[in-house]
DNA sequence: CACGTGAATATTGTATACGATTGGCGGTTG
DNA sequence: CAACCGCCAATCGTATACAATATTCACGTG
């Protein structure tokens, strides 16, 4: 067993046909709604105007509903709904002090086993990223960035871990676009990943640790000044 | 008709105080027939069982099912069913690991807003704690060492790191019983209970932080060397 | 005029019924 | 004799229908 977080990288992200399950379908749309933002936090959802929308009935939109508050995106209050989460600037810190605590830890035991297909596939996706970057499609961001770090990680042997870390970068990942369609952090962010990608090819483990660490440290900074200056976050 | 379990508890699951929902009581009753062990890893639950036994419909089931799957105690695959889960030796290693890299960490943040009222708390969790091991009351030990340990990780100011050690130290438990009932653990781990009290109300923070961290590991590593050898762990 | 109280309404929670998918079994065939 | 194919039973997934609960608003009362 262990096979808890080893498929999600296979299957889960595969293609938006390939679900078994209706609920399944709709977990994903709703996932996809509220992480680009179209579904803010506070937002109710109500069941019916979902299972319309979707020309369903409610069971499946209430299973969808229980997944999603699962990856902690929505709240379900007994008898009163569900509601779309939002993360406070307190929560925000504390993530990004946990992804600070965690990753460099894992890159660390995961460097010198990443092989030359990872590193193949890691530079595809820096590539994918700061093209999206300059076009501008901040939709993407998140995943690209989700899929970089992970990826990195992924031979740390730690596979607990590594399902936490996911669920941090998708909390970060929500608010980050506020932070990278207002600052310059972006060309920062990507040459950071590639001087990290090239560390861990020299086998300085070490100093790509350091780096990703410095490299978070400064994500999460940058990030909570913002929020803390456009304090009408909930 | 084989197993009516509903018959030692006599309040039926649907007039459970506390739950406002049938769906969230079974939950509740099934997860903690998983954490005592009363449902093994990889035994199969089916949702026709499992609704005749409590009496009520298919989907509060359901429900259920999803929610335990939220906090990874099963595992559901479409069109097959759910299945208790278990941890192989890498996760428990990583689990503990995980305590080890963010329990002192979260000490060191809350000991000193630890007030009187806690301390009593505390203290008294670790009286509850070493009578019922005196007793040999197995099934309540995990529940009070988890809030034991929560509780003096309660003023850290890191809401998310708080819910992701609750969730480490859940899984802990299961296996946990395990060494309890085998080793002589019991009696060293209410003395470093103890003593990592002591030094918070001393003010010893980081005296305390290191204890903790020494009491994670060794329990971790006590752990693993147990199931090492009951190799039966699947 | 403020405020508690009650019924009406909207929304969620659960039961029952039907359809869809999976896995196994027996028959057939090379 | 082994392997393949189609049928059947078991189980899960979803739709529809009903019940329970929270919210709203009008109403009467102090």
């Amino acid at each position: 067993m262990a096979v808890t977080a080893q498929e999600r990288g296979t299957r889960s992200v595969a293609g938006g046909l390939g679900h078994r399950t209706v609920s399944a379908a709709v977990a994903e749309a709703l996932r996809q709604r509220i992480l680009s933002g179209a579904l803010a936090p506070g937002v109710q959802l109500r069941q019916d105007a979902l299972a319309e929308e979707f020309g369903i009935s409610r069971i499946p939109i209430r299973e969808a509903l229980l997944q999603l508050e699962a990856g902690g995106l929505v709240k379900i209050v007994p008898h009163r709904g569900a509601v779309v989460t939002g993360l406070s600037v307190e929560e925000i810190e504390d993530v990004f002090q946990l992804r600070v605590s965690l990753e460099p830890q894992l890159l660390i035991l995961s460097a010198r086993h990443l092989t030359p297909e990872d590193f193949a596939e890691l530079r595809s996706l820096r590539d994918e990223y700061s093209t999206a970057l300059k076009a501008g499609t901040v939709e993407t961001w998140g995943e690209l960035n989700r899929r970089f770090h992970l990826g990195l990680l992924r031979h740390a042997g730690r596979p607990r871990s590594l399902a936490i870390i996911a669920g941090l970068l998708q909390d970060c990942d929500r608010p980050t676009r506020l932070q990278l369609s207002v600052t310059g952090d972006v060309a920062r962010a990507d040459m950071e990943h590639t001087a990290i990608l090239d560390l861990c090819e020299a086998g300085e483990v070490v100093a790509a640790a350091n780096l990703l660490r410095i490299h978070v440290e400064h994500a999460g900074r940058s990030l909570v000044e913002i929020y803390r200056k456009s304090a009408a976050a909930v």
